[in-house]
DNA sequence: CGTTCTATTGACTCGATTCAAACTAAGTGG
DNA sequence: CCACTTAGTTTGAATCGAGTCAATAGAACG
């Protein structure tokens, strides 16, 4: 049953950006893994390890902390596979962390090296999965760079739903905030004080609520002119397309609700 | 005699990353390519591009721009293949142009294509090079998201150094620096007026020196020491195994100076 | 039901931006 | 070869966005 929903987040993702066929699907539910499930802040990665597996993460979220400031250098969400780079380069240079409670799945590296081998469909994917981490990472660069604290909040905050979007989630524009301030504040490298002042200022104009570890957008044109936000990046291909292999469940309901696996 | 100033260019780069056997670098010799010359700011690759060639840079320095705010998100250095995900992913999301005169290879697609399905070698350089300019990308966030001006400015001057050391420039710690203060400001997220300070902090410092386009590091250790520089991100082999194939030429004299190919 | 983590508020400070002007180097054409 | 033009660098003064500090309020959890 878990193998299963770890087969189904990793097809939503893929599919999300590269067709592919039934074959291909045939073949990743062949997927070993193990589940593992973490607490919020607890590390998955250190910088000192050499994973022979990735992690690809089932439910809540993870990021990418630089170990010395503590800097979030990227935000995960269910369907993506933040360390896939460990296949060809096992170094690490910052850990990766769980933000809330998450539900990984454990998969061994060298199956993603047989399906890249058996289905130049499934390899293009996997490619592509890295491009758009780099894609995003670039986006981040820009995010931090070049605009100012309101805009980069609203920026993470439209990345966030739009990526759940591509997988399924936040249909309703509405999704489980398990992180704090202080981790929105990490990840757009400003205060958590000041975290603080441009939610309530996004609150003040009935852009989006958050309470009880739910954010809901409200009004998202208005969120994506204040972010300057052009999904393109994120390399998606049409998104009713993207959903196609699995029909609409209760998964869009509130809070990012999913069939509950407890550790 | 370009083509092969050109083999040597990522004969150099693709060792300072992964092992090459002899046969490798064999197969790299038979590189197709035609050289382009391009003025400072002129770009090689606009958002609405779809190339089927990759851009090998053989002299001077390119860079990833954002379209609409001029941040610069990543400075390439000879060697480098700064568009070689577009072999995978044809989308462009900013544009790639010259920071002062440059020379370039451009390379088709299936060149690449087709080493990487003869020899696993330069399959696996291939994929280093791609994960090492994520790698700096990540690096890049961390630069812009976490430290000042100064640190910022010290350490994009270290990483410019060290990748330039990589493949055998800059030897003596001085490099020739055609691009303006102006776009070190792009890079490291700063106005123009204050990237001045800081430059002329450094110079008071008597870090560096900044002269007639040619900077020149005259202590080493302390600019690494304010920028927290640590190459390891860099993914750099043993510097010295990097240059075996290729005994120490003139190349290391001032201001980069090269074999000259004029237009 | 207290302990702890998170969110909120106000006052003060500071790094960096902006604007504007002056200065310098590097081309360009007569 | 010099006058003119243009791009780049340098300087100072005023301003502002965001950080810091410190204290309080509220929510969550055992």
């Amino acid at each position: 049953m878990q193998k299963g929903f770890a087969y189904t987040k990793l097809a939503d993702r893929l599919t999300s950006i590269a067709e592919l066929s039934e074959d291909d699907l045939e073949l990743l539910t062949g997927m070993p893994c193990t589940i593992g499930h973490f607490a919020s802040h607890e590390q998955l990665l250190r910088k000192s390890d050499r994973p022979s597996r990735c992690c690809l993460l089932l439910q809540g979220y993870l990021c990418w902390k630089d170990d010395n400031d503590g800097q979030i250098t990227s935000i995960h969400v269910p369907g993506d596979i933040p360390d896939l780079h460990t296949m060809f380069a096992p170094r690490l240079d910052s850990r990766l962390s769980a933000l809330g409670p998450t539900v990984v799945a454990f998969v061994p590296h060298a199956f993603f090296e047989e399906i890249s081998a058996s289905s130049p469909n499934l390899n293009r994917a996997l490619r592509l999965l890295q491009l758009a981490d780099a894609a995003c990472l670039r986006n981040w660069v820009i995010n931090l760079g070049s605009r100012d604290s309101l805009t980069r909040v609203a920026h993470v905050m439209c990345e966030i739903t739009a990526r759940l979007q591509a997988v399924g989630l936040a249909r309703d524009n509405q999704f489980s905030s398990p992180f704090t301030q202080s981790d929105l504040a990490s990840a757009c490298a400003i205060s958590p004080v000041h975290a603080n002042r441009v939610v309530q200022e996004l609150r003040r104009k009935q852009i989006l609520k958050w309470q009880s570890r739910t954010i809901t957008i409200n009004d998202w044109p208005a969120l994506c002119r204040i972010a300057c936000f052009d999904a393109e990046y994120l390399g998606l291909r049409d998104q009713a397309v993207a959903m196609r292999h699995r029909p609409t469940t209760s998964v869009s309901s509130t809070k990012g609700a999913e069939p509950s696996i407890t550790p």
